[in-house]
RNA sequence: GGGCGAUUAGCUCAGCGGGAGAGCGCCUCGUUCACACCGAGGAGGUCACUGGUUCAAUCCCAGUAUCGCCCA
């Protein structure tokens, strides 16, 4: 005997325990079977599972498991990511707290050795919350980016792509992180708006020059009043940069400063002359028009710096803080940019160059991750030329080999891809894959003739070494012999490099390998064929690659999405799926992103605890509709707990009467039309459940369900069959035991990819099972089974028993009171119909003594269901006047409906064009309604 | 500034060219042995606004308003 309730807390951990021992996570070898293959987002290994990965987990879960039921081999290939930036921030905070020391002084080897430690022993929680949710992944085939064989795939792709010219080393402004001394993407870099200011100062023209500029101008525009101005008027948000200005750019057409263009300015502070030029960049509509021009501190400038040839100063050092150089005024040295910032702003003011101070709302620009101001910074990085690898990207999507869910993220996909920029992917920490480039020294440091960098990419050491060789002894005549330069060595770059010489002669090089590591998602991009094997041709990527969908946030379809889809293209020809399902956020109860911060986050896995997880994926599946957000309330997740429950006590009561499921019961060969009803209701389930889950219409499946089971097979078929089971007709209660057990196995089955606890507990227990409902077959479409006739007879059953009741409780009938009933018919099938159905609608309805008549008797409580008045004969006192009240209710209701359709064929176009389908429909809709007024009518004029 | 989306019952949301739906909440009644995490019945909506297309618009198109997200 079933408890009274589901118990999740100690069902669960042993049930998942079940399905691994049964193996069912791993893929079966039946190589008859379809192949299907999801690739999980993976998640970071410093993560724990918030609401987002619920969410995300359980559609891919629910997706599995309904194919794995459905008998394809699935692979749900699972693993988790190293997360460069994330994982050194954790680790070197951790080191801080206990004392230990930094990441400085432990030295490169020994960090990394206490991330993997660290790794080892508090990483990838997230793949134990994601057992608790039931994901169904396969966990022998776990990956982790920094894996050897990902690893190897990484050093491949890399140099195979800057064979290719594909990716390159180059001096360009990148988006720098003060805080983790690194370069980022422009992905990781967001634009917050902040109150700052905007400082105009005054930059003196050279030899006291002056000029006149309007300050008046009249209605057409035109100038009409100037003043003589020694000087040109400059607005900055940043103060510091104007110590590395190169240039001052007005527009070509702005006639104001047409006098002064090609004449210097003294550049304050920093006493150095620097030159008015024309460029397209200035808006004369802002500010002043002049712009001052600092080319290796700013995107804008370093773009007008390169089209004038003007120099790039560079300002800082990688803290952010001024730094020694020929330009920079010693007083700054050292100085924080934003200290600095003051000193500028105040020495300016002193000499009389601080013009005015305007309150100013800027866009700045934050490290995602630091949550400091990010500074343009012009310094040696590695770029992907994502432009090139974009083009196949794009046009995959175009014509539809990879199609997006819902189609509207495809104009997010390719307005991001057609303005991509160059890919950032070199990053200046120490946890990730290292560049696999070696740097020698260049040949001018050599004797020989030639400017730049000696770089080897190579996906070994040995390989470099060969490469470099080779390249040195040909380029000098003569057997060169390479070293390399032990790994780790602090502040090695491109020009630690070392040069060997015997009696002058140079005879060896010694090579360093580059000190940076390569972005995260460079090595994710390749996750959906890494973790299959490749480079190697194993046998699951030629099985599982290309990977059927991928499930995922629209917040990442640049980070990841298209970059898998780059690079994908370019390494196997194929795009990585032909399907992307993009799913909402999680918002918080009153639609706000959770954040911790703001302190609104709901924790999954509390959720889990107070609810169970079925709970919770019930809620993420029927929430998930297309192109919608979710708001995660907890009475809904309360709610759909209720419906496990509801579950549990259905089945609780088959149990108890003894409906289990019968071997070799046919639902085809039954013959009670209540059977036949629920048979029937259950194929129509199984089809539109299956539609809506390849159609990945989560919500419309796990709606279909929740009716089929709470309204239709619980609220009538339960109830329906109990005067049956209580009565004498052994054959047809043994058939409707077995209809009713075969009919909860299909909630059960259906049900298993949204609730898999729950269903799966119930499957074992209440009955012998061959196999865990986990691998049970899906139900196969069987238009056999439904039955249209036994749809409409029960459906009439239904109508009928709802509007008796209906009457009853609006005239104040009391609940327990039974009512002789007379079915004012005298047509033989309706006799039939009651032979058939008398004694359930008797007890549902509370109807007694059922008899037949051609009209009501007086004063009785009547409704009419298909045109049938059935009149309810009342013992004593009648609310007649609640009665009267109703039945004049439902008259003038109908009415309503008879003057609209009314009116709607009396529209002769209606007629003459609409479908001849809708048109007879409409007409048979009004013929029903006016023979169910004039009953009606009938019956108000039989009350007295 | 550009793009995308939303506006439907008190709340949260589905639906989407031919009779307005669900969950929660609310009101009334009910503990008859699956379930009070329940059952029965009920109230509640000019489907944001203005035009247009159509025989027919909550649904398609255009515009307006408000809100949200993304990009610059």
């Amino acid at each position: 005997m079933l408890d009274k309730s589901f118990d999740p807390a100690s069902a669960e951990p042993h049930l998942y325990e079940q399905w691994e021992r049964a193996g069912a996570f791993q893929a079966q070898d039946d190589p008859n079977a379809e192949p299907y293959c999801i690739v999980i987002p993976p998640p970071n290994v410093t993560g724990s599972l918030h609401m987002g990965h619920a969410l995300n987990n359980t559609l891919q879960d629910v997706l599995i498991r309904f194919e794995r039921m459905r008998g394809k081999s699935v692979l749900w290939q699972v693993g988790m990511d190293h997360a460069g930036i994330a994982t050194q921030m954790v680790v070197e905070r951790k080191l801080a707290e206990d004392g230990n020391q930094g990441r400085r002084e432990l030295g490169r080897e020994a960090f990394v050795k206490k991330i993997w430690d660290w790794k080892a022993q508090s990483g990838g929680t997230i793949t134990k919350q994601l057992r608790r949710l039931g994901a169904s992944c396969d966990w022998d085939r776990e990956r982790f980016t920094l894996d050897e064989g990902l690893s190897a795939a990484v050093r491949k792709v890399f140099v195979q792509l800057y064979k290719e010219g594909l990716i390159y080393r180059a001096k360009r402004m990148v988006n720098w992180d003060p805080h983790f001394q690194t370069a980022i993407s422009d992905l990781e870099v967001e634009n917050r708006e902040v109150n700052g200011h905007f400082w105009h100062f005054k930059y003196p023209l050279e030899n006291n020059e002056t000029y006149e500029f309007p300050i008046e101008h009249d209605d057409d525009g035109k100038p009409i009043k100037w003043e003589t101005r020694n000087y040109i008027s400059i607005a900055t948000t940043r103060p510091e940069t104007m110590l590395g200005d190169g240039a001052v750019a007005v527009h070509p057409d702005d006639e104001r400063y047409a006098p002064i263009v090609g004449k210097r300015v003294l550049l304050p502070l920093a006493d150095r002359y620097i030159p008015i030029i024309t460029d397209e960049h200035p808006d004369p509509e802002l500010g002043s028009g002049a712009v001052k021009i600092t080319g290796a501190h700013d995107f804008n400038d370093y773009e007008v710096a390169k089209r004038h040839d003007l120099p790039m100063y560079i300002l800082m050092d990688e803290r952010g803080c001024m730094k020694a150089s020929d330009i920079m005024p010693e007083k700054y040295v050292g100085m924080d940019r934003f200290e600095a910032r003051k000193h500028v702003i105040a020495d300016i003011d002193a000499l009389g160059l601080l013009e005015k101070v305007e309150d100013k709302v800027i866009q700045q620009p934050t490290g995602d991750r630091s949550n400091v101001a990010i500074e343009p910074m012009y310094t040696d990085q590695w770029f992907v030329d994502a432009q090139k690898l974009a083009v196949p990207a794009l046009a995959a999507v175009k014509d539809g080999t990879t199609k997006f869910t819902p189609k509207n993220w495809e104009n997010t996909y390719f307005h991001w891809m057609e303005n991509i920029q160059p890919w950032c992917v070199s990053r200046q920490l120490w946890w990730g894959h290292r560049i696999p480039a070696w740097f020698g020294p260049p040949l001018s440091e050599l004797g020989l003739e030639d400017e730049g960098v000696s770089v080897f990419c190579a996906e070994s050491k040995e390989e470099a070494r060969e490469a470099a060789s080779k390249f040195y002894s040909e380029k000098l005549g003569r057997e060169i012999k390479v070293y390399l330069a032990k790994s780790g060595v602090e502040g090695a770059g491109p020009e630690t490099y070392g040069i060997g010489t015997e009696n002058g002669i140079v005879t060896n090089v010694l090579l360093h390998q580059d000190p940076d590591v390569l972005d995260t998602w460079f090595s994710s991009a390749l996750w959906p064929f890494s973790t299959l094997g490749w480079p190697k041709k194993t046998p699951e990527l030629e099985r599982y690659y290309p990977t059927n969908v991928l499930i995922t946030g629209h917040d990442i379809i640049f980070f990841w999405v298209a970059r898998m889809m780059m690079q994908g293209m370019h390494f196997t020809g194929e795009v990585p799926f032909p399907d992307v399902y993009i799913h909402g956020l999680v918002l918080d109860e009153h639609g706000k992103k959770m954040s911790k911060s703001k302190g609104n986050t709901i924790d999954p896995l509390d959720i889990i605890d107070r609810f169970g997880a079925d709970a919770l994926r019930f809620t993420m599946t029927i929430s998930a509709a297309q192109g919608t957000n979710i708001r995660m309330s907890e009475s809904r997740v309360e709610g759909y707990r209720n419906f496990g429950t509801k579950l549990w006590n259905a089945a609780r009561f088959c149990q108890m009467n003894d409906c289990v499921p019968m071997a070799g019961f046919d639902p085809l060969a039954v013959k009670e039309p209540l059977n036949r009803w629920i048979i029937s209701e259950a194929a129509s389930t199984a089809q539109n459940v299956t539609r809506a889950l390849e159609a990945y219409r989560f919500n419309d499946a796990a709606n279909t369900l929740y009716r089929f089971v709470w309204n239709t097979y619980c609220d009538w078929y339960l109830e329906l069959i109990k005067p049956l089971l209580n009565g004498e007709d052994e054959t047809a209660k043994a058939e409707t035991r077995a209809a009713a057990a075969y009919a909860l196995d299909q909630a059960l089955i259906m049900l298993h990819p949204i609730m898999p606890y729950i269903t799966e507990k119930l499957w074992g227990e209440i009955a012998k099972r061959e196999t865990l409902l986990i691998t049970a077959p899906w139900p196969q479409p069987n238009a056999d089974l439904i039955d249209e006739d036994a749809q409409a007879e029960m459906d009439w059953v239904i109508r009928l028993i709802s509007a008796i009741r209906s009457v009853r409780a609006e005239t104040n009938v009391p609940a327990g009171a039974k009512m002789p009933l007379v079915v004012c018919s005298m047509a033989s099938e309706m006799g039939a119909k009651f032979k058939r159905h008398g004694t359930l609608i008797s007890r549902l309805a509370r109807a007694e003594d059922i008899s037949f008549a051609d009209t009501a008797p007086e004063g009785a409580l009547q409704t009419v269901v298909d045109e049938v008045t059935y009149a309810l004969i009342m013992d004593g006192a009648v609310d007649m006047g609640a009665e009267r009240k109703r039945l004049q209710g439902e008259i003038t209701k109908t009415i309503g409906e008879i003057t609209r359709i009314e009116k709607k064929l009396g529209n002769e176009k209606f007629t003459a064009r609409a479908p001849a389908a809708v048109v007879d429909g409409e007409r048979e809709k009004l013929k029903g309604y006016q023979a169910q007024k004039a009953k009606l009518e009938e019956a108000l004029a039989r009350l007295i």
